[in-house]
DNA sequence: GCATTCCTGATTTACGTACCTCAGGAATTG
DNA sequence: CAATTCCTGAGGTACGTAAATCAGGAATGC
């Protein structure tokens, strides 16, 4: 039988209200007593049932979701998938709030971040475009020890204890590798599509596509990143114009978001050959993947990276580490045989 | 708040033994009194607190995994995850046994699975070959009211609740796919390499690789499949025979184990140039990639392959539904870029 | 020497559920 | 009509932990 706090006292020879006091680190308890139920604790291998804790202090875990609004498919996904993680908060004990925030304005961002009262919320999770003022709330939330962790797009140099996304930069060199083999032996032009390259998502996969295609695919040249701020109409004038320029364009990765512009722009120019990669498995990049029109699709899978933040905010706030294995998030390929 | 037996009883005006009878099933309760709980249930919304039930029960969860032993290396790492999950036995309320039994053989699993106390266990996954014996002796346990799931090879045919895997023949779509692009113009020949075709897995990567090859890409021929056992010397001996045998190959698709042996005989030619498509990241697959001797590996998490059973197997324990998003098994294509 | 503070023990209640016992009324059986 | 069975209520204890209260002893300060 796994040891309980009564058997920690018997064994440290205190009672049950200082082995409480010694586990929940509240004051009142001399240093050598301390030592005395910390060494029982070592000796019997007692863990504390945290199912048993959380319900006689009647825990309930507060977490405050931040992501952009707008019309960005991917963002709208990871919305549902976090209404879907509401609808299970009575069983994991959470209760979600989603602030949504214009796209591309740190200031409403940061304000969001510092209207959040550390005494009824113990963690956030927030979709973070990579500025100074972000970086700074974000310290300060931590350091009224609120839990936060980015999601999607990381805040380096932030104290934020988790990042729930891709390592972007792989996921471009990844994108550079299909590429590149999918042209195996045609040589020609690449078109880059980005959405911001103030965005550090977009930046990464940005250059790790370049360096992969300079160091093993020096038959093709990059042209653009073109930025289109994720419209997807932007994005099809955009691919329309420079397929039209430039007729040694034999493939476009677009690495942000408006693949329902990019599908219209291919579409207009059914002449041309293209090898096709982009991001995120939508309604429109799944029926492109599956006609053929895009080759492959990155992808990053949102559903889990909202359960992860959860899982990790929570353990974090119990001061537990979570599964380094079970959150770490993949970067998934899809052809149109493996898509889910 | 979240309501309670208290609020039902309340609302229901009965008593809370009269709740408890009929929350859990017990016998001795009029029929229109327990309709008349079950609506009080439904109007106010009640969720039974599985953290406070499991408390109060002591309950925890028995489970057996029963695995073939041998070396084969994915085995032994899907080995070393249950492993791993033993650890949190004390913190999930599990308890853990490994049985291991010799590979390919049918009346060992049957043995094993007839051996379990319903009484004392309440669930089990396997990793099983596809037999008659094996889908009955399943069958009977589940008539015990034992949860039985399946482990990277399904059991058609059988009551199994779940299966934690891969959907293998679009695996085998998904590797045809890839070498036809890999090869992208070439003409030529595939060398397919098996374990065994009596492996319903093995079996349908093979169909699902032959389809896509003669759909999508005629210039490119099948030799093979070749069966091999998943042993690694024999793997090696059969490509180096092909290899020498047969110049106009031009690809490799490994869909069992032994890619130690693969690695080698490849590596004994080095003036061929090959496509090679093998199955699941271990230490010789991982290296092989990383040095552009295998263009991809197509892989299933076996992490969450066993989280995953873990958890679908207390669900259904407990009467509920899994999270079919969270269960499903993705099949991951890994090329040197997007490696974890 | 007395008041104050600090440390500790003892005891109790609570969380939400399971499960047990006991008692009594209603309905059924003979 | 008595005996039996079925249904229900009332009440309690337990699970492992948190947290509150009260009390008493030791150490400290003046």
């Amino acid at each position: 039988m796994r040891p309980t706090v009564h058997d920690i006292a018997a064994e440290a020879g205190v009672s049950l209200a200082t082995v409480d006091r010694v586990l929940n680190g509240r004051p009142g308890v001399r240093r050598q007593t301390v030592e005395r139920v910390e060494k029982a604790v070592h000796r019997l291998g007692y863990i504390r049932d945290l199912t048993a804790a959380n319900l006689a202090r009647r825990r309930i875990y507060p977490l405050v979701f931040i992501i952009p609004s707008g019309p960005n498919s991917f963002m709208r996904v990871l919305e549902a998938e976090i209404a879907s993680a509401m609808q299970r908060s009575p069983i994991d004990r959470t209760s979600i709030r989603i602030e949504t925030v214009p796209p591309f304005d740190p200031d409403a961002i940061v304000r969001v971040l510092d209207a959040i009262d550390p005494k009824t919320v113990t963690g956030v999770a927030l979709v973070a475009t990579d500025t100074e003022e972000i970086r700074a709330a974000v310290d300060r939330l931590i350091d009224q020890g609120v839990q936060v962790a980015t999601l999607v797009s990381d805040l380096p140099g932030s104290r934020r204890v988790h990042y729930c996304g891709i390592d972007n930069i792989a996921a471009g060199r990844t994108a550079g590798n299909l590429i590149g083999r999918f042209c195996a032996g045609r040589s020609g032009k690449v078109l880059v599509v980005a959405g911001s390259l103030k965005l550090s998502d977009h930046m990464d996969r940005a250059s790790g596509f370049a360096a992969v295609l300079e160091a093993e695919f020096p038959d093709l040249a990059i042209v653009g990143p073109v930025e289109t701020n994720d419209d997807a109409d932007t994005v099809g004038q955009a691919v329309g114009a420079a397929l039209d320029a430039d007729p040694a364009i034999v493939a476009i990765y677009n690495l942000g978001a408006g693949n329902r512009g990019l599908i219209e722009g291919i579409a207009a120019r059914p002449a041309r050959r293209l090898s096709v990669v982009a991001h995120e498995v939508t309604e429109h990049s799944r029926r492109a993947l599956a006609d053929g029109v895009f080759d492959a699709i990155i992808n990053q899978d949102c559903g889990h990276e909202v359960r992860s933040a959860i899982r990790v905010l929570k353990a974090h706030a119990d001061g537990l580490d979570p599964l380094s294995d079970q959150e770490r998030i993949r970067i998934d390929i899809f052809l149109k045989d493996n898509l889910p």
